[in-house]
DNA sequence: CTATATACATCGCTAATCTAGGTATATAAT
DNA sequence: ATTATATACCTAGATTAGCGATGTATATAG
């Protein structure tokens, strides 16, 4: 997977998970890499940044949970304000999705027939 | 338009453009802001130096045009290589598109259903 | 002569990602 | 016992892309 293109998508990525539930970052990883049926592979320096931004935002909220057998976790809950901002760049990404593809779908009928330099 | 998302779709954007023959960089901003309705509104300060890295690349080559009539203009031409990335682009691009709606997908149905915390 | 549009360019700032490293618990293998 | 692997969190430093500001220069409109 190109790194460039998951720039600006992982906020939104995080917040579809969290609608659905509450989940702690490793699960998130896992469940991410899952659905995109391995397109995405979130690395930890981007992750747990990633989540700290959010909840500085107060768009999730993390609450430990102690474990007996295993690492303590951290799950994250979306907040209403989260629910909110999920729903708005959804439909930025509907936006930016169409005017990408106005743009370049245009000229991907014109492959094959271009000449290089 | 948010500024995020901008990132990491820029070279296939600009890729896409001269894959329709050459232009110069104040015509690809016009360009841009008119097939995308708007949504693309591309900053000197990201235009050139994205075409200055695209031709580091080898993937464009700028030729400068005189002018009697006006400052003078470089025109960009997509080279063999740009093609061929462009075509890798493009589809890289419809991998992480999928990729993403498959996981913003499920999540947005439960729209209106989800409790803030 | 001033403002606007065209047309190129760079500098410094900010923000997001990655690499690499760290801590700690539990289990499986040697 | 010790080593490896998986889980589970974290951060520091480097890199990179985009943006605001600014600069140069030409042509036209008021």
């Amino acid at each position: 997977m190109d790194k460039e293109l998951l720039k600006g998508s992982t906020g939104i990525l995080l917040l579809s998970l969290l609608s659905e539930g509450p989940m702690y970052g490793y699960q998130m990883v896992k469940e991410l890499e899952q659905r995109s049926e391995g397109i995405f592979r979130f690395k930890e320096g981007t992750l747990y940044p990633a989540l700290h931004r959010l909840e500085a935002e107060g768009l999730i909220e993390g609450r430990w949970e102690k474990r007996e057998n295993g690492p303590d976790r951290k799950y994250y809950y979306l907040t209403s304000k989260g629910g909110q901002a999920l729903a708005e760049r959804a439909k930025e990404w509907g936006v930016f999705r169409r005017a990408v593809e106005r743009v370049i779908g245009s000229g991907l009928m014109l492959q094959g027939q271009q000449e290089g330099v």
